[in-house]
RNA sequence: CGCGGGGUGGAGCAGUCUGGUAGCUCGUCGGGCUCAUAACCCGAAGGUCAUAGGUUCAAAUCCUAUCCCCGCAACCA
């Protein structure tokens, strides 16, 4: 069997800083990477960044700068030392805008192209303007975008095609005949569902006067490489460009977030199959990281969290620690400041950091400050001791990465059992039992040392120091699974710092919703926000003004046609009236509206909600039981006051 | 009938594929220990496994229907 191990994270879309899901999926293939280096496995662990596109075109051109100069920026400011920071161990950083990656994807493009995979046709098809892309009927309200303000237009476009519709039957024939392709099982199911449809042939290309930012087709100058099949030739093109190819790429696992699931699943494949490459091992899809109350982590939620802040208060470890510990791999899980509070305190720090202590203590107290000689192997706590690894590779290679950690978690607290049942403070006392102490104390220095090593994945700093405070050095999973090789005699050290210090946690008074620590806790890691995106949420006096807030009664309330949480009004703004859309059906019938005095946001973007317009919005809150509350004016006010 | 995920003691979850005493962590209460980071160990309270039918000797687990929640899409302006 050869031991080999190649690893793709995702690599990340570059118009923005890194987020919490990107520093989740990268912890993930972290703890796969050292976890398959520590067992044996020549590994290499690949990520990078995804450059092209029209999107991070027009991201540059928002933060005023070349795309080149903006994907530098993202890349080697924001990505990169993020991850430097988070200790993701990737062998290889591979960013689509690089020479190496550029020639690989135009030695791919022609070897399809040759292979007759490849056509050019016209596309006829409705264009909107607002959104710069094609749309499709279904997503058209009233014969336009939701969100644009005029109507798309019928537009052609030559474009190159990708024949992918016909390796459908194959990829469903592949699919059935490697079970265990996509995991989990219920993304497979969901692949298979989709293709049981025609899935299309793929535009791979874009016209360069539109799109001018990508790889340009090697013989169409006129045209450039769409982003996904550009994208995802990284996963091989990081390992051609180092002469790797042939020793890594059959035994290529990708790691990604269930959102990308079907260009992975379908025109990866596909590709591969057309290029007359080897499809990948595997494909491991994981959820999202949810804020606590299970609901979606985001930016404009201002619910989401800063992964560098929390390594700033919390520590590296910790944050790689409870990512995987508190999260199931497959489906959504919630997640946040208090959860990786709580694994350090009750996991971390007191079932293993003090179980460190104490040995240490004893050892230094009662055994002269050195490692006795071996317990023997047959006790039951060194029995389980040794097939824990076993049991840790099942969970890990079924990606049940939180039940491995859980399961080495149960040995640390029996080992705390164990010292509490043999009480070595008491064999202390008694000379004629210096033996049963030796032993006892062997055990538990033992037990630590396997602990160390198969948590070592997840605790990329503390595993190590955890031994080197009793004097080991680095052991490989396949040496915790022999008892006794922990070396007789060994030093420990007379000082060592605490391991785990515990973290205050705030209160764990009534639901999560405890406001913030009123210290802000330093984070001079927030240096890295880039001045393009300054956001410390805070808005200048300047910005507030352009709002135009205005009282409007409401002179006609009736339920949306087409939708039962809306309702338009009519509303009267003193010299001319407004028809908004709001999302109160739920709360308020139309007549109750009749005649209130309400604040409007006069100046907002129009926009079609359910095929009628809304020139606005008006302001309500929610109550603590979730009713939606709207604002009106304290006293009597004419319509059309300014507001402010 | 848009697609998908889920409803298990106060909280968060495992168990569901491969039916067989309902488990873990946190929290609460009582006890033990003193080597230890007010930590560790033991014990207790607390669950009609969303609901209703069905299959079975046996159902959290399989089948059918219903209700509710969440994500995508959206009726977020």
């Amino acid at each position: 069997m050869s031991k080999i191990f190649y690893e793709t994270a995702a690599i990340d879309y570059s118009n923005a800083a890194p987020h919490i899901g990107h520093v989740y999926e990268k912890i993930i293939c972290d703890f796969l990477a050292r976890f398959h280096r520590l067992d044996g496995y020549d590994t290499n662990f690949v990520t990078g960044t995804d450059e092209h596109g029209e999107k991070i075109a027009r991201a540059a051109r928002n933060a005023g700068q070349e795309p080149q100069a903006f994907v530098d920026y993202v890349s080697e400011q924001l990505f990169q030392p993020a991850y430097q920071r988070l200790l993701i161990s990737y062998d290889d950083y591979i960013r689509t805008s690089s020479e190496r990656h550029k020639r690989y994807v135009q030695e791919i493009l022609r070897k399809v192209y040759q292979s007759g995979d490849i056509y050019y046709a016209e596309y006829e098809g409705l264009y909107s303007v607002g959104s710069e892309r094609f749309v499709t009927e279904k997503e058209l309200v009233g014969g336009i975008l939701p969100g644009d303000s005029e109507p798309p237009v019928l537009r052609k476009e030559a474009n190159y095609f990708f024949r992918m519709e016909k390796y459908r039957p194959w990829l469903v024939q592949y699919l059935r005949d490697h079970p265990g392709l996509i995991q989990p099982q219920a993304y497979r199911n969901e692949v298979l569902e989709i293709l049981k449809e025609p899935v299309g042939d793929l535009s791979i290309s874009r016209p360069k006067d539109r799109v001018p930012w990508g790889i340009p087709i090697p013989w169409d100058e006129n045209h450039v490489t769409y982003v996904w099949f550009d994208a995802l030739l990284a996963y091989a093109s990081s390992l051609v460009s180092r002469g790797l190819f042939e020793k890594y790429w059959p035994h290529a696992w990708h790691v990604i977030g269930k959102d990308i699931l079907k260009p992975h699943a379908i025109f990866w494949p596909t590709m591969l199959k057309s290029a007359g490459l080897p499809i990948y091992q595997r494909l491991v899809v994981h959820g999202h990281i949810l804020a606590m109350d299970g609901r979606k982590m985001g930016k404009s939620l201002g619910n989401a969290i800063d992964p560098l802040a929390l390594v700033d208060k919390f520590g590296v470890d910790a944050v790689h620690y409870a990512l995987l510990r508190d999260t199931n791999l497959g489906s959504d899980s919630p997640f946040g400041e208090e959860v990786v509070a709580q694994r350090l305190n009750s996991d971390l720090a007191n079932d293993l950091g003090n179980l460190l202590s104490r040995v240490r203590t004893m050892l230094l107290r009662y055994c002269g400050g050195s490692i006795p000689r071996p317990s023997p192997p047959d006790s039951e706590i060194a029995r389980t001791g040794v097939a824990l690894a076993q049991k840790v590779r099942k969970e890990v290679d079924a990606l049940r990465i939180h039940l491995a950690l859980e399961e080495v978690l149960q040995y640390v607290r029996s080992l705390n059992k164990f010292v509490n049942d043999a009480r070595p403070w008491e064999l202390a006392r008694d000379e004629d039992r210096k033996e049963e102490l030796e032993d006892a104390l062997y055990t538990a220095v033992e037990g630590l040392r396997i602990v160390s090593v198969l948590l070592e994945p997840a605790l990329p700093t503390k595993a190590k120091e955890l031994r080197a405070a009793l004097g080991l050095g680095d052991f490989s999973i396949a040496q915790t699974e022999t008892w006794g090789l922990s070396p007789a005699g060994t030093r420990v050290p007379t000082e060592a710092p605490i391991l785990f210090p515990r973290v205050e946690t705030k209160a764990a008074e009534g639901s999560g919703l405890s406001p913030q620590s009123p210290e802000p806790s330093p984070v001079p890691s927030t240096s890295h926000q880039p001045p393009a995106f300054t956001e410390n949420g805070q808005i200048s006096m300047g910005e507030f003004s352009r709002l135009d807030f205005r009282v409007a009664e409401v002179i006609r309330a009736e339920k949306h046609p087409r939708a039962d949480k809306l309702l338009v009004l009519t509303l009267n703004v003193g010299d001319h009236t407004r028809q908004v859309v709001a999302g109160i059906a739920e709360h308020y019938s139309p007549e109750s509206l009749l005649g209130k005095k309400l604040v409007l946001v006069a100046n907002l973007k129009p926009a079609m909600l359910r095929g009628i317009e809304s020139q606005g919005m008006i302001l309500a809150g929610q109550s603590a039981e979730g009713r939606i509350v709207v604002v009106t004016p304290e006293q009597d006010l004419p319509p059309g006051a300014k507001v402010r």
